[in-house]
DNA sequence: ACCTCCGGGACCTCCCGTTGGT
DNA sequence: ACCAACGGGAGGTCCCGGAGGT
């Protein structure tokens, strides 16, 4: 039984800086003090800094949520609606400065860290399904047009919602993001 | 005039391995040693990395072409799906694995450059800005629908873009990108 | 008694690490993990890496079996020639690269360490004083020479025998051990 | 034109402290502070550790002064036996326990640095040359018997050297080259 | 303008040995 | 006896930028 859960408190502070800083840009050293972890300390949990961003990346898809999207009950597209309302909660929690982990270490890390370019992408590509499965279902409610390509539509607003995160991350404005759920639930669908 | 020599082959390898491996991932060295420069004379062109990294952020914006779009003749909606193309186009010439330069720094840089934030959250405004007009100028030739928001699509689709040029640099994969151009312009217009 | 497993394992898997990798090359995390043992239990055993490299290096001396040489019977040159044949079998069991590990620790450890220094001068010695003692016995049996200095002799032929081992680690080739056999016992003597 | 010569003076320290304490022992902290240069400077010079070890190496082996053996004139067998007065002299001037640079490396880097263990067992092998041809020219002087193999005897003596100043180093005592020079020329030859 | 050499400081990683609970 | 977790400190390497002479 540990003393203290130092794993933990890694795992905690690591996606504070990394997520805020970036991957290069975030030192083992401020990863350790952000968690108040002695320096000595890290890699007897991770073997790396990258293995840690990978463990702190399969956290942060969790919370997602993607089998509640799937499974949940109520209209699909009301469901799909709330989804992507409660993502943007998130990534706007601490402001809109930050953007989306996944999508930040997407542009980041893709030729750096095979490990993590493939949990990334991996990651997109589940989300996407999930989306997809949606539309099926909102198309088998009668709630969407049944000629619609749902294997592309689930994607693209993915896609689009990362475009928009990133957007505004640099812009400083919340703007992009109501955008994104106004014109992909008002328009697109 | 003195040969400009040096300074234009900064830029050149400059661009080269900022775009391949990203701002932090790169080091001055490397820059240098990919424009077969001495390292010393680097800073004689540029007061710093950010700098060099904001000379290559506006070319590569030029390159986009954005008065061509604007004011260009033939239909609106097919000179806009053809900017698209080309922009796919230039952003795959060396493979999808590198993604678009100015989504990259967005994702990485917001935080900690505020000139090249600046300079990208600008870009993406006057790129949005001309798509934006062009949409308009659809809806004057009775091509696009006029009841639609030209002012909120025009951003949509530059987002929508970006997103999916992370997602195809993460998955190796040009299908988001034609992805990007079926749905926008089959669907959403 | 306990089982004395853990002792004997890192006894075992310290011997394959010290000898293949060398003293400060070879870390205690390797030696546990080559001995299956868990980190903590280490310092159970041994009160330190070079507690636990003295106890092996007692171990490897005594396979040379020095009272069997000096005890043994029939010729003595013979029984000094096959002594030397075992020697050069052990130390190339699994190859030539890895040497003598006594060998290895003189010129690594004589500066850093005063226990290993001494046990393996007294080391030498005790071996060198054997191969005398079976010089005087070839002496006293007309095989050999009675006007050859037998203590200057033993002492040359085992630092010949070092130096030829250290020479065949480096080449990666078995010809110095052959060399050393066939000169010392076809010329030398 | 440089302001100081810091690469020679990395140079220098580097082998003081490479020669008395070992090259994994030995921290780069170590040589830039034996040489009086700031950390950050030791890699404008040098590529690693490794690389300055291998040019300290290379120098090292320099001073055996090999043309200068194979080409004197005087009776072959006095000069040899100088020479190997001269290298004891040069490995024994700050004492007896740091032995022969290329001897310590041998047993210690054989499995480390591929480059350094092809030097040391190049220069060994050139080294070797050399004795063996002066061994010849005494042969064809009539000043050692023509029926004795040089080229198995000119490697037999160096291995025997570098048996016997591995033996000094960890004894603390210059024995073991006296006797290799007595045994060498006295009974061998 | 050019460029060789310089260097304070920080990077990620790992070292050897300990602590304290079972 | 055992061992999971701990940690002070150092390891080799490389960073970005500057100094100073040509």
């Amino acid at each position: 039984m540990p003393q203290r859960n130092l794993k933990e408190q890694l795992v905690g502070g690591g996606f504070e800086v990394l997520y805020e800083k970036g991957y290069h840009a975030a030192s083992v050293n401020d990863i350790v003090a952000a968690a108040s972890v002695p320096k000595g300390s890290f890699y007897n949990h991770f073997d790396s800094k990258e293995a840690l961003a990978l463990e702190i990346t399969r956290r942060y898809v969790e919370r997602y949520d993607l089998p509640g999207l799937a499974g949940g009950d109520g209209p699909p597209l009301a469901r799909l609606r709330e989804h992507f309302e409660g993502i943007v909660a998130q990534n706007t929690r601490r402001g809109v400065r930050y953007g989306c982990l996944i999508g930040n270490f997407s542009t980041e890390l893709a030729g750096h860290s095979e490990p993590i370019r493939e949990l990334v992408a991996g990651s997109f590509d589940a989300w996407s399904a999930v989306v997809t499965e949606v539309l099926r279902q909102a198309q088998a409610a009668g709630e969407l047009d049944a000629s619609l390509d749902a294997g592309r539509l689930g994607p693209y607003i993915v896609d689009s919602y990362e475009g928009a995160v990133a957007r505004a991350k640099v812009s400083g404005d919340r703007a992009p993001l109501d955008r994104f759920l106004a014109t992909t639930f008002e328009q697109l669908l």
